[in-house]
DNA sequence: CAGTGAGCGAGCTTCCGCTTGACTT
């Protein structure tokens, strides 16, 4: 019997159906070895050579404590397997499981059966980008040994991550006094992302602008449209005031109109690319209005099933079964839609490792019920669809139908639509001459987009791109150059220029994902530490920066400008591959940088003032010595204490009343949280009443 | 479903990335 080792549970069950009864598949679920949790865990040694430092880092990895079990069932069964066959992801953190993984069992190997000849002789490393049968045969044909230079990259990334944060941490525990604080190359990226957003809109000052359109109708028929002015007098003309806008109205109100050009041109729409991690999170954040979480919840429950691919990848691959299975059910359903050839998507991102397939259907013939009632599905081999099951819940429908849609309307032909752009001259009094121009669409062909149609969701995103570029997509009548129109009437309208608007979930994994900072796994993580930090707070589904959070991105930043530069990440990728290359050694690249850090640290450490985070100070006396009570900040959020503190030990609560009575004392019920955030109501006289609830509405 | 926290400093905290399962009102 063979052992093949994976990362994902459900991928050894899909890979056992492949496979026949020589194989026995298991699991690692994820990392099974790494730097302890309690203490910084690398040893640094400063070899200097000819007066300069040389660093060389010893990582003291070691069991993760909840796998203990799962090491163990596995030396078991590799004690008992012919070959052990490492087929973790292909890419940095997959070799470097194999490679841990191949330490902890060879180790133990070495135990129980004496080396008789090679000790790596049983080992094997494949890899496979797509769970298909045909990708399997070939990585089992073609194995090969560990990447070590993969490896020490995947090192370096660790160790320079454990440098950064258990050392930054401790930092500001020092500094600033709370002992929850942290640090960390990417965490500390996004949380300045939103104060840097903020003070961009403290800073911003409205410009006051006007827009003018002019409705027009062609001479003697009842087609009116709308044309919007641009240019004076050779010059394209932007108006600031309401002076500014009355002069040109004087002009365009007693004009002469007629059409000066008409420019016709067909334009194409081009499908969205299927489904990576961070391009789910955002459609369904702005779609549904889910948190990362939430996605990323649903989206595991539909991998599990089997209905989906894997949801954590940062690629756009199609595999070729894929691609052939839904370009026979576009022949069957949509004739006209299918394209001649395939269309390919290249991954956009730079430091993507492509170790997955994008997210789609498993089976693109299977729908879920809702879908089939809305789509017009035109073709004859109706009766091959199949239905996903009932018990993936409405929210699992909701995820698997927009995954689905995305993913066949991506193979789909590009829409077509017509545009006309007219240009309108307006000669008013004293030689003044202005520009209007007007540009309609109609869509001729819609491809892709009759796939979204249906339930309007595309329209939703196609009206607000189309607000991004100031004009109204319209319907204009047939007008010819020359042509004189009629004037109707005249349609100002006073604007003010708009600050950049606060992230939200979507917007700020967008840009961290742009800029190469986390991974497809830690997005959503990332989102909530920086929460339980209070580095940010969400309102209204907005991110607003909490006086800690400008704190401690201010220190952070001044004491250390280069780490928290989005360049930082971006430099080290690079580091990263020269040592998956073979080009550079990890030891050197991390040394590299930790020379100046060290010295940084130690200055700061000696030399930075404390940081005081002022949260302000309230009308209310402490109710014990008389004393003004201020606003303090604890892992658990802020409450109010005596100024006096420590002479005065007295607290109290920042509660929000609901104005609603305890069912059971009578008493007033109040919002609380639980440990771990979560918003509850429960009763003032707690402990004496025990009362909770987690809705308002299920209070009674 | 929850009574903490600040400050001091006994002992403690902290990173990013890979995977689920334990929770479930």
């Amino acid at each position: 019997m063979n052992l093949i080792i994976v990362e994902s549970p459900t991928k050894a069950q899909t890979l056992s159906r492949f496979l026949g009864k020589g194989y026995r598949i298991e699991a690692t679920m994820g990392h099974i070895r790494d730097l302890p949790i309690k203490k910084l865990g690398v040893h640094i040694q400063d070899k200097k050579i000819q007066d300069k430092d040389v660093y060389e880092f010893v990582p003291q990895y070691q069991p993760i404590a909840n796998r203990k079990v799962k090491i163990k069932e596995l030396k078991d069964i590799a004690g008992k397997s012919e070959q052990i066959i490492l087929a973790t992801d292909p890419d940095r953190e997959g070799e470097a499981i194999a490679w841990h993984v191949a330490s902890l069992l060879r180790r133990d190997e070495v135990k129980n059966h004496p080396p008789a000849g090679s000790s790596n002789g049983r080992f094997q490393r494949i890899v496979f980008h797509e769970i298909t049968k045909s990708a399997i045969d070939h990585a089992l044909q073609n194995p090969r040994g560990i990447d070590m230079h993969l490896v020490d990259a995947q090192q370096a990334r660790r160790v320079l991550d454990r440098l950064v944060g258990y050392k930054l941490s401790p930092l500001l525990w020092n500094k600033l006094g709370k002992r929850w604080l942290s640090a960390g190359r990417v965490q500390s990226v996004a949380v300045r992302l939103i104060v840097d957003r903020e003070r961009e809109i403290e800073a911003f000052k409205p410009v006051e602008y006007w827009v003018i359109d002019v409705q027009l109708e062609k001479v003697g028929k009842e087609e009116n449209f709308i044309a919007r002015f641009f240019q004076l007098n050779g010059k394209s003309y932007e108006i600031h005031t309401q002076d500014e806008a009355n002069g040109i109205i004087e002009v365009l109100k007693t004009a002469a109109y007629t059409v000066d050009s008409v420019d016709k041109k067909e334009l194409r729409r081009f499908p969205s690319p299927p489904f990576i991690t961070s391009t789910l999170q955002q459609t369904a954040a702005n779609r549904f209005g889910w948190s990362a979480k939430k996605t990323m919840n649903a989206a595991q429950s539909l991998y599990e099933q089997g209905l989906i691919t894997y949801h954590r990848t940062d690629s756009t691959n199609i595999s070729a079964e894929a691609i052939s299975s839904v370009r026979e059910f576009i022949k069957n359903m949509y004739p006209h839609y299918l394209p001649d050839a395939q269309i390919l998507y290249k991954t956009k991102s730079k430091v993507a490792q492509e170790a997955h397939e994008s997210i789609r259907p498993t089976h693109v013939w299977r729908l879920n019920p809702t879908d089939m009632k809305k789509i017009e599905l035109g073709g004859q081999n109706i009766g091959k669809i199949e239905t996903v099951p009932a018990s993936i819940g409405r929210e699992g429908e909701l995820l698997y139908g927009l995954i689905w849609k995305r993913f066949v309307a991506c193979q789909m032909r590009e829409a077509l639509f017509d545009q006309t752009a007219v240009v309108i001259k307006a000669i008013g009094k004293a030689s003044k001459e202005a520009l209007l121009r007007a540009t309609g669409e109609v869509m001729t062909f819609a491809g892709w987009l009759s796939l979204y149609k249906v339930d309007g969701e595309r329209k939703e995103t196609e009206v607000r791109e189309s607000e991004t570029n100031g004009e109204d997509k319209k319907i204009l009548p047939p007008l010819t150059v020359g042509e004189n129109l009629q004037y109707e009437k005249i349609l100002p309208q006073q604007k003010f220029t708009q600050p950049p608007p606060r992230f939200n979930e979507a917007s700020l994994i967008k840009a961290l994902e742009e800029k190469g900072i986390g991974r497809p796994s830690t997005y959503a993580p990332i989102i909530s530490t920086v929460q339980d930090r209070k580095y940010v707070e969400k309102i209204e589904k907005r991110f607003h920066p909490t006086d800690l959070g400008r704190s401690v991105t201010d220190f952070l930043v001044t004491n250390f400008p280069d780490i928290f530069d989005v360049g930082f990440t971006s430099e080290m990728e690079e580091d990263l591959d020269n040592i998956a290359n073979g080009t550079k050694e990890w030891n050197y690249v991390v040394g590299q940088f930790f020379g100046p850090f060290h010295k940084k640290l130690e200055t700061v450490f000696k030399e930075a003032p404390r940081v005081k985070v002022d949260l302000g100070t309230t009308d209310e006396k402490c109710p014990e010595c008389g004393n003004p009570l201020v606003i303090r900040l604890s892992k658990f959020g802020k409450f109010l204490a005596c100024s006096t503190f420590p002479s005065c030990k007295y607290t109290k609560n920042i509660v929000e009343r609901v104005g609603i009575a305890c069912p059971k004392c009578g008493g007033e019920i109040v919002l609380k949280r639980t440990r771990r955030g979560k918003q509850f109501y429960g009763c003032s006289n707690y402990p004496t009443c025990t009362y909770a609830s987690w809705k308002k509405e299920d209070i009674k």
